[in-house]
DNA sequence: CTCCAGGTATTTT
DNA sequence: AAAATACATGGA
């Protein structure tokens, strides 16, 4: 049994709650509390079983060896998908500040921004996920994996693995458009996929420009990265405070319903809401985003339903 | 049938 | 430079 400790506690059952959270994301199960994946390290292949606590996250070897080096892996990806270090005191402050956010720091207290340390996961599901609904959204991530992501079976069920940008690159085209990939999506995944085997993108090379702007240029760069898909995954993939998905449908939605926003094209307020933020401005999404899809108990949907 | 969905590229003003 | 449009396809 391996365990992080935590300097800042979270709140787990927010965490296991949004990971699922009515959709079906195939990178993960969760049953019991728990969060099984498997992963690929050193070309070697193992599940774990998360167990996350309010002071600590338990990590369960089911599958592959656990040696020194594939448990400091888990170790650190798990610490940066649910981002266990930061100490978010003061987003609180800020959200309390603000009477129509204030509720938040009470209602998703302890809930840290759940990222994608994989960044061409973080492309892929991007560009997937373009101008579509979610449900179906993960339906085509489901369809892609299960083709072309390796797995782990373990009790009688499969855990998949991302595909790699090799096995996307060599893909067929026809194969992809069956998954109802459109067109050009088909074309920005291979295309991506290909940025990533050329060596034009990775998180070392993103990690090493100097500011936010040059890092989403970077991005922009390639066909199919807009500037949603660039900030989306600076976001979710490097934790760029800074990157804000901004026209982003949701985040939009999100702000209509808490009258920050009157209507869907004069976006001022948005800004100057960002501005109070700033530095907690990726945090600010995605606690508006989670406002999108509350529990059964969120005051903001027992009012509509019925 | 309509409108929308965690947009992007291209073409037209 | 800004605005309109084509694209693509399921979900509600």
């Amino acid at each position: 049994m391996d365990e992080i400790l935590l300097t800042h506690p979270i709140n787990p059952e927010e965490l296991l709650w949004f990971l699922s959270r009515g959709f079906d994301d195939p990178i993960y199960s969760v049953r019991e509390n728990s969060i099984f994946r498997a992963f690929l390290f050193a070309d070697k292949k193992f599940l774990v079983k998360i167990t996350p606590g309010t002071r600590s996250v338990k990590i369960e070897w089911l599958c592959g060896e656990r040696t020194e080096e594939n448990a400091a892996f888990v170790k650190s990806f798990i610490s940066e998908w649910f981002d266990l270090e930061e100490d978010i005191t003061s987003f609180y402050e800020l959200l309390k500040a603000d009477d129509r956010l204030s509720y938040m720091a009470e209602e998703f207290y302890g809930l840290k921004l759940v990222g994608m340390p994989d960044l061409f996961e973080a492309l892929a599901w991007a560009i997937i996920g373009q101008q579509i609904n979610l449900t179906f959204a993960y339906k085509i991530k489901r369809r892609l994996i299960e083709k072309y992501g390796d797995y782990i079976n373990h009790d009688s069920s499969r855990y998949y693995i991302f595909p790699s940008p090799g096995t996307i690159a060599a893909a067929d085209i026809e194969d992809l458009r069956k998954m109802q990939l459109s067109g050009s999506k088909t074309a920005y995944l291979k295309n991506i996929a290909l940025a990533f085997i050329e060596g034009k993108i990775d998180k070392t090379i993103l990690r090493s420009l100097p500011d936010s702007v040059s890092r989403r240029n970077l991005l922009t760069a390639q066909k199919g990265i807009g500037v949603w898909t660039a900030n989306y995954v600076l976001m979710k993939s490097l934790r760029d405070q800074t990157a804000v998905p901004f026209g982003d449908a949701g985040l939009i939605n999100a702000l209509l319903n808490h009258g920050i926003i009157a209507n869907k094209t004069e976006l001022q307020d948005m800004h100057q809401l960002f501005e109070r933020f700033k530095g907690w401005e990726a945090y600010l999404v995605f606690y508006l985003w989670r406002s999108l899809a509350p529990k059964p108990d969120n005051p903001l949907i027992s009012i509509e339903s019925n």
